[in-house]
DNA sequence: CGGCTCTCGTTACCATCGGAAACCACGTAT
DNA sequence: ATACGTGGTTTCCGATGGTAACGAGAGCCG
């Protein structure tokens, strides 16, 4: 009887991860907030931030965020009109996650082109 | 004119993110990374550890990150054959972002409800 | 005056992805 | 003999994301 069952081991306890990924789950939403993480940004700007976002999609995202209270979009009165988007503080709190993650990929280019 | 062009405001410097992203990111990764954190866990236990993803998208999450050298997958040789995934050091290097997700996410839930 | 550009999107269409449930082969327990 | 637990695979369907075209409104250029 060779490695049968282990009840013992039980599930990980209940998952704040969920709650996490709640909020930045979704494509392109980290490389959006890291886009904001430094100030706010217009549309086109993040259009050029992350090129290979689709202008729906950056739509959509933008969309959901601050309808989750992560981030606010401001309308500036001028002409063209153009529109501002910047954390709240909930989209604040999550940017420690962000920049963990940041910080990985940087240690990870590293090692991939070393000195 | 009012606010017409922001040419001085450049994008951000080449991305570390995408790097980061190209390994923990899909469906249920940080989730799966997270179970495994803690030491190897076979197929069922990491079912039972998120009730929520399907076996076929388990299967698949699994088969990339193996062949991303994120994690090894070590078949026993017990009957029934059982298989264990286990993180390789490349997986281990991702921990940080993953705790740091969990991190925020506790935060937050401790806000949701207050003592 | 006619057309081009810039703003921030929307729309239609299609490919891919994820979710749900059924199924499978093998071996063991009852 | 029957049922169950192992680690998946298969099928079907709805949701999601990518591509490309179009839109209104204002400014600029010749």
């Amino acid at each position: 009887m060779v490695l049968r069952m282990r009840t013992k081991v039980k599930a990980l306890p209940g998952c704040p991860m969920s709650r996490c990924m709640a909020l930045l789950g979704g494509c392109w939403t980290p490389e959006v907030l890291w886009s904001l993480s430094d100030g706010p940004r217009r549309f086109s700007e993040l259009r050029r931030d992350i090129p290979a976002i689709s202008a729906k999609v950056l739509t959509g995202r933008l969309r959901d965020l601050e309808e989750r209270g992560v981030l606010a979009r401001h309308v500036m009165p001028t002409s063209p009109p153009t529109v501002e988007y910047e954390l709240t503080s909930l989209g604040q709190e999550l940017l420690p996650a962000i920049r963990s993650i940041v910080e990985v990929g940087s240690r990870l280019l590293l090692r991939d082109s070393p000195a």
